[in-house]
RNA sequence: GGCGCCAUCGUCUAGUGGUUAGGACGGCAGGCUUUCAAUCUGCUAACAGGGGUUCGAGUCCCCUUGGCGCCA
């Protein structure tokens, strides 16, 4: 597939990702980054960040190695990075160029572009096809603020000129700037390049995803508990879709099987539940070491433990977490007594009989704890487990069997006579 | 208000003129499981509306409606 138009401007894929500091991105601001990310490296090329700081107003300085951070978390490094706000001479230049073509005006500081009466400006988007808009609909605007310092529109266009950026993508919400930039080009007398513009992710209201909306960070994700890979895999099918009915891919896969032409029209909607599950997919798939590592990193209850234990605890939690933060929840009987209430007194006899069948098992075996105890009472299996439940642990419990070796005949048995005091 | 973008199950989507409209999440039911999960099976549910074009439209064109965005 070919996707560029203009092959004299290059004939390598270089692709940029280019963030306003105003604040950490939000989580479909760096959907955007990865599908540039994506792009660039199914085709070999590069994928350049570069930081828009002309806006000094809303400029953040601590936002900067937010958006480096957001971006190494999910693995999308950058072959090339660049600060506007460092390349003022070259915005200064090309201001110089405009005006010796008296293409552009003072207007009190600031210098304005002025739209000429001329034919249509269209350009054959890769997302949306062909879009034309009437130059009378565009009026004159401002490239160089009174500051010195450029406006979006102007740096955009020079720096992707200059940086040799062979495709634009970047979101629906610059479909009405696109013939600004077409005005730029033609003035500057240079081939533009190939635009794709997708649509924004929304949010539950059906509202452009925001902090307004709620949007988080991918940084808050991963603080949450969530797994890059998910986020990951999440995001690319979030208006993006694959050949055939696979929905499970790491990033490499994800470069092997990535087009253009697979790219959505429409808004996703930001769905948790989904994301949930690819969090718990991959919760299953990523190496114990790796889990425990992630585990350690955010509980400081998992850091009293040793490897070895720590290590056979999540063996039997991990397929009930939906993030890594929800390990407390389920390993929570490793750490503290149940609270729940003390058997009934009906049960108290099956607590005991409990007890006589726990003093004699071996812990060797889990399977003949039960067998053990069934033989030494006539009491239901269902009320053993209860009175396991009642006394030892909460309601809802990792396997009993491999939890109580876990935790060692010694504890278990304090636990229930502990649970049988309590009026 | 002007200009523009978009429109398939609740959600993410496949579909490129002929399909029982497929998959996934969720939900529901069941199997497995002496808890909860995990897992397996089944079910649920969609082409916004109206005109065309065509032997035949989810697919192509127009209008309406609705949602969203940019500018003012």
């Amino acid at each position: 597939m070919n996707q560029v138009t203009d092959p004299e401007r290059s004939r390598r894929v270089r692709v940029r990702y280019a963030p306003s500091p105003t604040g950490i991105p939000h989580i479909g601001n760096i959907r955007t980054a990865l599908y540039n990310f994506l792009f660039a490296k199914s085709q070999k090329g590069q994928f350049i960040l570069r930081i828009e700081d002309t806006d000094q107003s809303r400029f953040v300085p601590e936002s900067v190695p937010k958006i480096e951070e957001s971006l190494k978390v999910l693995g999308l490094d950058w072959d090339d990075k660049h600060q506007q706000s460092q390349r003022l001479d070259v915005y200064g230049k090309n201001l110089e160029i405009l005006k010796k073509k008296n293409a552009v005006y003072d207007d009190g500081g600031a210098w304005k572009f002025k739209v000429e009466k001329g034919k249509n400006l269209k350009w054959a988007d890769v997302v949306h096809g062909d879009v034309e808009f009437s130059r009378d609909v565009i009026a004159d605007f401002v490239i160089v603020k009174s500051d010195k310092f450029p406006t979006y529109h102007f740096a955009s266009v020079v720096d992707d000129h200059q940086m040799q950026i062979s495709h634009v993508i970047r979101g629906d919400e610059w479909i009405s700037s696109t013939p600004k930039h077409l005005l730029l080009y033609e003035s500057f007398g240079w081939g533009p390049p190939t635009f794709v513009h997708i649509p924004p992710i929304l949010g539950e209201s059906k509202k452009k995803l925001s902090k307004r909306e709620g949007a988080k960070s991918v940084l808050e994700y991963i603080d949450e508990g969530y797994l890059p890979q998910a986020l990951v895999n999440f995001l690319a099918l979030l208006g993006w879709s694959p050949k055939g009915d696979r929905e499970l891919f790491t990033l490499n896969e994800l470069v092997a099987e990535f087009s253009l032409d697979r790219l959505n029209k429409n808004s996703p909607i930001f769905n948790l539940e989904k994301l949930n599950w690819f969090n718990k997919k991959y919760l299953q798939k990523i190496s114990l070491p790796d889990l425990m590592a992630k585990i350690k990193k955010i509980s400081s209850k998992a850091q009293t433990l040793d490897d070895q234990k720590l290590t056979k605890i999540i063996e039997l939690v991990r397929d009930r977490m939906t993030t890594i933060s929800d390990f407390e929840k389920y390993a929570k009987i490793f750490f503290e007594k149940g609270k729940e209430k003390p058997p009934q007194r009906q049960k108290i006899e099956n607590a005991k009989a409990a007890i006589e069948s726990i003093n004699v098992w071996n812990e060797k075996s889990i399977s003949n704890l039960l067998d053990q105890w069934i033989a030494k009472s006539k009491i239901q299996p269902a009320d053993f487990k209860n009175t396991l439940r009642l006394a030892v642990f909460a309601d809802n419990t990792p396997p009993i069997y491999e939890s109580l070796a876990v935790l060692k005949k010694e504890e278990v048995l304090k636990r229930i006579e502990d649970a049988l005091k309590i009026p």
